[in-house]
DNA sequence: GCGAATCTTGTCATTGATGACAATTTACGG
DNA sequence: CCGTAAATTGTCATCAATGACAAGATTCGC
């Protein structure tokens, strides 16, 4: 009986509009105009789709939450360190202009509590995925997960060196350290129990 | 022949009121008003000590590198792993309103290059005094330098977790997996010549 | 006391981003 | 073609933060 919706479509465009504008100029330095200009919609639209400021925000972390957890949908459940290697370094922390909206995401969570919690759950999973995959259990010791842990704190500080141009002279070096940190015989009993 | 001056003085205390609120609210949350009151100062005086608000910015990213280049001047030389280890992370990487303040910087650092270079020069070099501590000599060899980069890796990489609440079963263990890192013998003579 | 440099106070204009909203147009069902 | 709900345009007020600056007060050497 009216004109049909496309809001849902609209508030697409639009929030991935904004998350390029994120990736370029930040949370804090991006604009509605910013936006709407790189939507190709005039202003007074984004706020009409979507809403206020918080809105959009709020709308924006939740589709980059939502695609993040989507990731993990896609885990091989198990396999060689090699695998699971090439899948935390490609899969979650490669993609470069993502990587600038995961530091942006951690920014915002510095001072939001809510989204605290939310990043820290993906992170959790990913750790407990990688011990499940290395133990081949679903309930892995916590000497386990603590080697995942390690592994993935290096993926992650290698992910944030990277940015300040900071590598390290054998990037293969680094693979087979991670790879001794998945193996099963990588600390002594006594070290393990500690 | 006129007033004495106290100039330093209060821009030392301008900054310090910068810092505790770039620690609670951040760089972009910190207004001239905020340092203003927080200093127990009107704005105009802020304005007339330092400058505008990009020379403020400027005049307490420099307080900021150079008080962490200051640390490295302690630096012990030499020691254990044991040494080296509570040195990193108790000294660099301990205190929660300094990672607060550094976190900023990385994420200014983002956008900044210059900023970013300066960073850089400063982890570079953390790496690079634990691999001169490690292998006891002026120029580590690359392998050394890497393992070096990877226990900074690690350790950077569980400072970040912290802040989401997300800690190893037993720190001792990570401890431990980092003595590891900085032991001579980790990786195989053919893993380290990759 | 006086000049001079420095510090201090207070106020005003500008700017950029946001929120609000009236007016108009579009596209569909009947 | 007409009513209606949705979409679209454009404009205006507000608000916070900043920058600029005039005017006055302080403290020194002389």
């Amino acid at each position: 009986m009216a004109r049909p919706r496309i809001g849902q479509e609209r508030r697409e465009e639009i929030l991935a509009a904004f998350e390029t504008c994120v990736a370029r100029k930040g949370f804090a330095g991006t604009t509605l105009a910013d936006v709407a200009q790189e939507a190709g919609q005039p202003r007074s639209l984004v706020r009409y789709f979507i809403g206020n400021r918080a809105d959009m925000v709020n709308a924006l972390i939740d589709r980059l939450l939502l695609r993040g957890e989507e990731q993990f949908r896609q885990w091989p459940g198990h396999g060689t360190p090699e695998d699971m290697h090439r899948f935390v370094l490609d899969r979650i922390f490669a993609d470069q202009t993502t990587n600038i909206v995961i530091m942006e995401l951690w920014h915002l969570a510095l001072r939001d509590d809510a989204l605290r919690t939310r990043l820290a759950a993906v992170y959790k999973q990913v750790i407990l995925e990688v011990a499940t995959m290395m133990a081949d259990e679903n309930d892995p010791h916590p000497e386990v997960q603590d080697r995942a842990f390690s592994a993935v704190a290096l993926a992650f500080g290698t992910a944030f060196f990277r940015y300040l141009g900071i590598a390290p002279a054998s990037p293969a070096r680094i693979r087979a350290i991670t790879h001794r940190l998945l193996d099963h015989d990588f600390l002594s009993a006594q070290e393990l129990e500690t």
